[in-house]
DNA sequence: CTTAACTAACGAACGTCGTTCGTTTATAGT
DNA sequence: ACTATAAACGAACGACGTTCGTTAGTTAAG
């Protein structure tokens, strides 16, 4: 499979020393520093002191790439106690999921594009199919309801990343400005809702879509 | 609000008459005909036989333009029948919401990255909220939810069509096949769950998915 | 020690994108 | 008939992903 990562390049000038390794870490540290905006093949390979044609050597394609960076992330995923209850080990993996995809503004973004399947990616959800197993979700509903919990938690922080990245204060008007700002008499719902939303922490919402979700699963 | 959409130009040649409606009208044929990559600014112009100049004299920018997009395909929801009981509705309302995005495809992918907050959107979600209400969902975790599966609905439909935009027979190798070919004594769960995940119909396991989650909101 | 083959790295360019600037031109009011 | 207004436009800017042909460093052969 990637038998040819330890591939090295003769090392050009004094600097260099391209592989495929190093950009997949330039990749992070721009991801984590500038957000996707920064995840640009030029700006890449300005951050490795080259021009965008020689990343092509290594990298098939930017989509390629995404695919390496999300790998990646998800080998950092942190495991759970394996001493708790499968539910509770189910909830902490996933909730060290989002934390991850959290950490690096936009992979959420790039993990619902081009759902990943790498290595790391297939160890994370072979681990969750065993903790529902464990919990007694039925087999024939475990896969597709990981497949809904993944892109649940992958959409949320998606979501929560494009909204902090909000570029510039002109944007268009914020949801819940807008909501509240609807009429109160003709959408009262909304104008409520949208009040006791903006208190939340976005963490504990997704820890409770999560058990809920799964509630909804076994009961 | 929109009460400048009236506003109509001095038409100049014998074509042109420009107007906000009509670019936007513009943008939701070249949606369906032509995906998320045939709405560029630049080929909007075209479509209207016109540069991409003239656009900016109706629209701010691209994501002002995607906002009243997403308003206009909301507005086509069909509602469901008001003699069904209440949580069938809310089940076809959002199952319809999610065929209006699938018709124009890449509308998914556009309400993830702006959620939109048009008067149309609005009173949809409304809508849900009261049905919600009339369900028995405890107010406080009304709004939350709806969200959640508003999430659930929009990230289900982004995933299904970028999944058959692959563009190209070269892509990354499809997630089910990866899975599969997965060793499936190291990961027998993934090899067991990709199979069957490819069997089931896409819409009716989105069905289940919201089903699912109502039913750990309820009981 | 010379020289040929190999290949990582590179410079420059192509085509496309969103967006802006300054100008042109058709209408509306006087 | 003339001016003011504003819609439409042409051309350009900068940034993007990607590709092509070339350069230059290392290795292996003679």
């Amino acid at each position: 499979m990637t038998s040819n990562s330890d591939v090295r390049p003769r090392q050009r000038g004094p600097k260099a020393l391209l592989s495929r390794q190093a950009i997949v870490l330039a990749a992070l540290e721009a991801l984590r520093e500038g957000g996707p905006a920064a995840l640009t093949m030029r700006g890449l390979a300005a951050r490795l002191d080259t021009g965008p044609a020689s990343l092509y050597a290594w990298v098939r394609n930017q989509r390629e790439l995404h695919v390496l960076v999300l790998d990646a992330i998800a080998s950092e995923v942190e495991l759970p106690d394996e001493s708790d209850p499968p539910d509770r080990q189910l909830v902490q993996l996933l909730l060290n999921y989002a934390l991850r995809l959290f950490a690096y503004r936009g992979a959420a973004q790039l993990a619902l594009a081009a759902q990943p399947t790498g290595p790391a990616h297939l160890d994370l959800l072979e681990r969750c199919l065993g903790l529902l197993e464990r919990i007694g979700v039925p087999q024939r509903q475990a896969a597709p309801g990981l497949d809904t919990l993944i892109l649940l938690v992958t959409a949320t922080i998606a979501e929560q990343d494009t909204r902090e990245t909000g570029e510039g204060p002109e944007t268009i008007p914020d949801f819940y400005d807008a909501a509240i700002a609807a009429d109160p008499n003709r959408r009262p719902r909304i104008a409520a809702g949208a009040a006791l939303l903006r208190t939340l922490d976005g963490n504990e919402r997704l820890g409770e879509s999560i058990r809920t979700f799964l509630r909804g699963l076994t009961g």
